[in-house]
DNA sequence: AACTAACAGGACCCAAGCAGTCCTGATTAG
DNA sequence: CTAATCAGGACTGCTTGGGTCCTGTTAGTT
């Protein structure tokens, strides 16, 4: 279903946390603040700061800082960090091998279109506009049957 | 990377393949000519059949139909049908109970315009675009170093 | 009426890819 | 010099989807 990959959603998480401060932030710090484990933090920051999105500083009293403000990272570029180039995978090994038959297979390059207008779409929308979209959009509370062996009864927003 | 599935990309092969021709086509004969193992083109057919996409005959001389010409059909209506609903996950499960630090979780909806915005995108391409684009679009082959003990080496097209 | 070709709709298994963790090394403030 | 912190990679358990198969139903054909 387009499955977006759970890390960029947290790179969002992040580096709206970020935009909090102009100071540098530790992993740690960020991870008690979004509740998102520190590790996975580190993580997520460790590729954004290969990226670019956010500048590093090392050693003690060292941290993360936003190397952009949110308005200037579009959500393609986050997308493209955690989860690589945004493209719809189509084609790629060479399992299908029906594509001999009229030399010409009917799909190859058929979903550049669909990529590129992904591309744009994606590209048209920054951290800030996702970050004003929320805030006056109160969220419903579904609450889920779930079995007593499981995790904490946690609400589950959909 | 903005998985799509494999399936959805047999799909639009599949309904290519069925534009071909005005008469019913058995799912053996659409997987004898696209190079698509049958079970699995049965199954993509199946589900496009009941998501209205093609039409179904069944019995002898059966087998199946465009509903619609390609022109007609979305590609957004593809994935739709073989992937569910246009949406990328975010804060699914209750995993991350982070959301209850301020009561206003930083990401909760934050995803509603993106996914907007794609869905838009993928509602303006039609699957006769997609035919078209690859028409005049020639594909460079690459020589895939491969095994010997692997399957066919197939040329593989980026 | 019986037979057969074809779709319908599941159940099922296996593998790939990802989330998440951990470990070791490099860097810098105090 | 020491401690705090980032950098980078290796590793693992699990979820999800790709692919197969089986059984039932429908409708032409003889």
């Amino acid at each position: 279903m387009l499955r977006l990959s759970k890390l960029t959603d947290y790179a969002v998480v992040v580096l709206v946390r970020l935009s909090h401060s102009a100071e540098v932030q530790t992993s740690p710090g960020i991870a008690a603040a979004t509740g998102i484990p520190e590790p996975t933090v580190a993580k997520v920051l460790k590729t954004l700061a290969a990226r670019g999105l956010v500048a590093s500083h090392r050693g003690a009293h060292g941290g993360y800082r936003l190397a952009r403000p949110l308005a200037g990272i579009a959500i393609a570029e986050v997308i493209g960090a955690i989860d690589g180039p945004i493209a719809l995978t189509a084609c790629v090994d060479g399992a299908n091998a029906g594509c001999e038959v009229l030399q010409v297979c009917p799909v190859r390059g058929r979903w550049d279109p669909v990529n590129a207008a992904i591309r744009e779409a994606l590209a048209a929308i920054s951290l800030e506009d996702m970050q004003l979209a929320s805030v006056s959009r109160p969220f419903r509370i579904v609450s889920l049957a779930r079995p007593a062996a499981s995790t904490s009864p946690v609400p589950v927003v959909e």
